[in-house]
RNA sequence: CGGGGUAUAGCGUAGUCCGGUUAUCGCGCCUGCUUUGGGAGCAGGAGGUCGGGUGUUCGAAUCACCCUACCCCGACCA
């Protein structure tokens, strides 16, 4: 008897538990970033409407939303490579398989996880529906690009042929293949987008100084646009690019103490060259092999953008990539409170736009003013402008910053211009923020127990290495932690390598990675 | 690609162990009224090849086999 009643009470409470749960789920609020991170940051992408999981494995769709973060990231970044002597070219997605073989290493990295085109031509079966036509086979078959050094390069053999050619400064924006087999939306995807500079030069100086200024380019734009502080410098021969012969890279701190690649510049020396026979005249008339660069970025720096800024509210975007910067948020009863607040809210539009800002009018009425706001923050929109009927009598809007969560009052006054000014506020508070954070998560480690416990905890870990690939690899087994970029911005000191105890140079950094 | 898990309406789910009327609930959606300064309330309504296929059975969301997709953990990687 006793145990019917207990049995029932159970039910009662796990219905009720239930019961809660459905409404958690339905309020669009996010998994908190201490319970659960991967989950938060599915959760985020999600609800944000940044992107979703397609019918195709590994391969998403990306929302309009989303796209329009990458829009901007595109429009400043394109701006900058043209500011730098750069020109946009597009170069086919599909590779002839005998081009990958030219390059030894290249191939080595990338074999593993390229699609491949095989048939040209499908055709109706009559019991299996449509097939493969057998009778379509490739002569030669088809590489979709997983990047595209192979079929450049075979091109700019034709383009150079004197000194008075080069430099060869090109960048392309496409999308590329690489057949992953864990993917996570932005981070890792088995499609995506992204640009990919390659150039051309006639001396290994010239070649080096574009790779640096790339990267100074791409640091550039982690710290002003994406208010994402990164480590600058170069990676370890054992996590170089495969074709290349120095890869330099800037590397992030995500919030749950894992690395972030975010851009990678890679000086190719004569490699591709000799594979692909690009060669020119020098002015004393002998030939010499073309020094190359290759750089990109890619949709993955809204993944960074992501996990940078964001926090258990949503999407926190920097002003300078917020698709919408200042979202307006009428609220009203009535029709005539309606128009009224309409009117004022034009004004301010017009006010913002003259300032280059990028500004929305809420005025949906098949929602409340509160539904709109918990959306925006969910959105990550900077500033949020709400007017009522109280301001219109007083001259007043409540002003929201996304950041920081805190709101005031201000006269109408002079409004473009204070928010013009909170704009700026916002993007240093969030590049303060997050330099912040991987400075409190930065850490030294002098002997192998503690350089485990600290990489166990997460962060950068500076430590000791004594420059073999061997102790490298050893290190990872073992913590999972790898060489993330033996940056430039550390000085050179002596040392014992923290897991072999032989002479070291300097400290490189170290952290487990996406 | 290995190991584990999941798949029921747009989303989140109950039911599956132990096969049996018309498949449960919440959110969302539609209509109406009342609401609107932080995710509105009430009333009514629509929406399902139970991931796909094959089999077992009088009868399958439920059992068996195969396939597919997704999630978590490893190996690989921007």
């Amino acid at each position: 008897m006793l145990c019917v009643i207990k049995h029932c009470v159970i039910l009662y409470f796990l219905k009720k538990i239930q019961r809660l749960y459905q409404t958690y789920n339905m309020a669009k609020e996010l998994t908190p970033r201490s319970e659960n991170y991967s989950q938060w940051y599915n959760d985020l992408v999600t609800k944000a409407d940044l992107a979703e999981n397609s019918a195709v494995r590994g391969s998403m769709v990306i929302k309009p939303y989303g796209y329009a973060i990458w829009e901007k990231m595109q429009q400043v970044l394109d701006g900058m490579f043209k500011e730098t002597g750069h020109q946009n070219a597009y170069f086919p997605l599909f590779i002839p398989k005998s081009f990958f073989s030219k390059e030894a290493s290249h191939v080595e990295g990338f074999a593993k996880e390229c699609a491949v085109v095989t048939h040209y031509r499908l055709k109706a079966d009559e019991k299996l529906g449509i097939i493969v036509d057998p009778d379509a086979k490739l002569e030669e078959e088809l590489i979709v690009r997983p990047t595209s050094e192979t079929i450049i390069w075979d091109t700019y053999r034709r383009w150079v042929q004197s000194y008075r050619d080069l430099p060869i400064l090109i960048n392309q924006w496409a999308n590329v293949v690489r057949w992953e087999m864990r993917t996570r939306l932005f981070l890792r995807t088995a499609e995506f987008l992204w640009q990919e500079g390659h150039t051309a030069h006639a001396t290994e100086r010239e070649a080096i100084a574009e790779a640096e200024q790339m990267l100074r380019v791409y640091a550039t734009f982690a710290r002003e646009y994406m208010a994402m502080p990164v480590l600058t410098g170069v990676k370890s021969p054992n996590e170089r690019f495969a074709g290349a012969v120095e890869t330099y890279c800037i590397e992030a701190l995500m919030q749950d103490g894992k690395a972030l690649q975010a851009g990678t510049s890679h000086f190719l020396g004569q490699n591709f060259a000799k594979a692909f026979d690009v060669k020119f005249v020098n002015k004393e008339n002998t030939q010499e092999y073309v020094w190359a660069t290759s750089w990109g970025v890619s949709t993955r720096l809204i993944g960074a953008l992501i996990m940078a800024h964001s926090d258990d509210n949503g999407l926190v975007l920097p002003p300078r990539l917020a698709p919408i910067q200042v979202v307006i948020v009428p609220i009203f009863k009535k029709e005539e409170e309606f128009a009224a607040i309409t009117e004022r809210v034009q004004e301010v539009m017009k006010e913002l736009r003259k300032r280059g800002i990028t500004v929305k009018y809420d005025d949906r009425d098949t929602h409340k003013p509160g539904f709109k706001f918990a959306e925006w923050e969910m959105k990550g929109v900077p500033v949020r402008l709400a007017i009522g009927p109280r301001d219109l009598e007083k001259g007043t809007v409540e002003v929201a910053r996304r950041d920081t969560l805190e709101k005031e009052t201000l006269q109408f006054i002079h409004i473009a211009e204070k928010i013009e000014h909170l704009l700026e506020k916002i993007q240093e508070n969030i590049y303060q923020k997050a330099f912040d954070y991987r400075e409190q998560n930065t850490f030294k480690a002098d002997n192998w127990e503690d350089f485990k416990t600290k990489i166990e905890a997460g962060g950068f870990v500076l430590a000791h290495w004594d420059g073999t690939t061997e102790t490298e690899i050893r290190i990872k087994e073992e913590t999972k932690a790898t060489i993330r970029v033996i940056a430039d911005n550390i000085a050179p000191e002596t040392g014992k390598c923290v897991y072999s105890g032989n002479e070291s140079k300097r400290r490189v950094v170290f952290a487990k990675a996406y």
